[in-house]
DNA sequence: AATACAAGTAAGTAAGCACTCACTTTGTCT
DNA sequence: AGACAAAGTGAGTGCTTACTTACTTGTATT
């Protein structure tokens, strides 16, 4: 077994393991900062303190490298556990059929994640516009259980007689623009928030009772 | 003055400014496709009919090529007026202050226009990402002045006391979020459609009617 | 102390990139 | 017909890229 030995704060040598992490992270890091194709092997080994060819000891190709982040990156999916799913607060204001709480509750941890995560939202859209699979795979095991979740939970207060007949899809996608077109002005479009700057708390307040008071009876 | 001769089909010579925009053409739809990165000067001269040595002929630099964009593509702005103030229906929806009209025809001219402008769509996202001009100018003279002229007639109809006191650009920002995010979700997610398959007219109803109930006293 | 193996590197390679230059072709105007 | 300018090209340039190879260093175990 090897050590990670410190010499003047610089660390010399690494573990296998602790370095592929650590290339891994600045991979990230790279790739959503510049997109694949504007990110260097050669930037990758130099943020990471080692040779470039340290780098393709660890992933035999930049692709392969590109490949690792969907393992390492889960899409926040905890072994198939989606995080709407183990949210007490949420699965509680479901249970209750408290409808203010279930979308509020909804945005509010949307947004809260997107803001400690825009690294994730870069790559994810770098990865559809330069046509890698990771977009693909949030999409299928993200997205779609996500208008499912929602929508059956609108279907079920439109037979309550709470929600007006509204395909519930319609009411999802409404809803989810409000709130991933909100986060997507503050960490691309307007950074500086100049043209709102409000709190993840007053947002999700406000979009939940606009939604909220556009589907009730 | 040079004209254009056509040979079997195949145009053999042309004139210079013809040339120069057909380049920009070829770069527009290559740019909107695979980034400023992941476009290369040999890929626009073959799809242009051309040498590499004439696209740097008509343009000094890659970077000028696409600075050229800016000019050609001037984000749907004819001399300084906006699509919503020379659109007749718009103009005469608020005069009669006919709050569906406002809305539903703002939302479906908006989406009608981002399906017939994809590539303008994916170039605005490529820009803010690769970190180009397009997407600023884009923000300055179109995003600012629209929330500009939503917000002030929501203001108005506060005053009329028709809407609720909500602050204007959060109900602008939750308006065209529905609006962009479902454009998106149509040109870049799920161009299958197979989350959601409506109409603009469908879609521009729905969120016109959920976004004013939302609103209304 | 010797060994063995993993961590690490310097110095490549071939292909691809933006960009250049010396040159040829083509249409127009006297 | 001959001169001239503009349209067009082939074959480069030097630099950067992903990736390789032959080699050195460090350290845990015997």
């Amino acid at each position: 077994m090897t050590k990670t030995i410190e010499n003047n704060g610089i660390t010399l040598r690494m573990a296998g393991d602790e370095r592929r992490e650590q290339i891994l992270r600045v991979a990230i890091k790279l790739f959503s900062l510049n997109g694949f194709r504007g990110t260097t092997t050669k930037k990758i080994a130099e943020q990471s303190g080692v040779s470039e060819a340290m780098v393709f000891r660890h992933f035999a190709t930049k692709d392969e490298l590109y490949s690792a982040i969907l393992d390492h990156k889960s899409c926040g999916i905890d072994n198939g556990i989606l995080p709407w799913e183990e949210d007490s607060i949420e699965r509680k204001a479901i249970a209750e059929k408290n409808d203010y709480n279930v979308f509020y509750n909804f945005a509010l941890k949307a947004m809260q994640h997107h803001e400690t995560d825009e690294d994730f939202m870069r790559l994810l859209l770098f990865s559809k516009l330069e046509d890698h699979e990771l977009s693909e795979m949030f999409f299928e095991q993200f997205v779609s259980p996500l208008y499912e979740f929602l929508g059956s939970y609108i279907k079920e207060r439109q037979l309550d007689g709470v929600f007006r007949e509204i395909e519930p899809k319609i009411i999802v996608r409404s809803f989810l623009g409000m709130i991933i077109h909100h986060s997507l002005n503050n960490i691309l479009w307007d950074k500086k928030r100049s043209l709102l700057d409000i709190s993840n708390e007053e947002a999700a307040k406000n979009f939940t009772e606009i939604l909220l008071n556009g589907v009730k009876k």
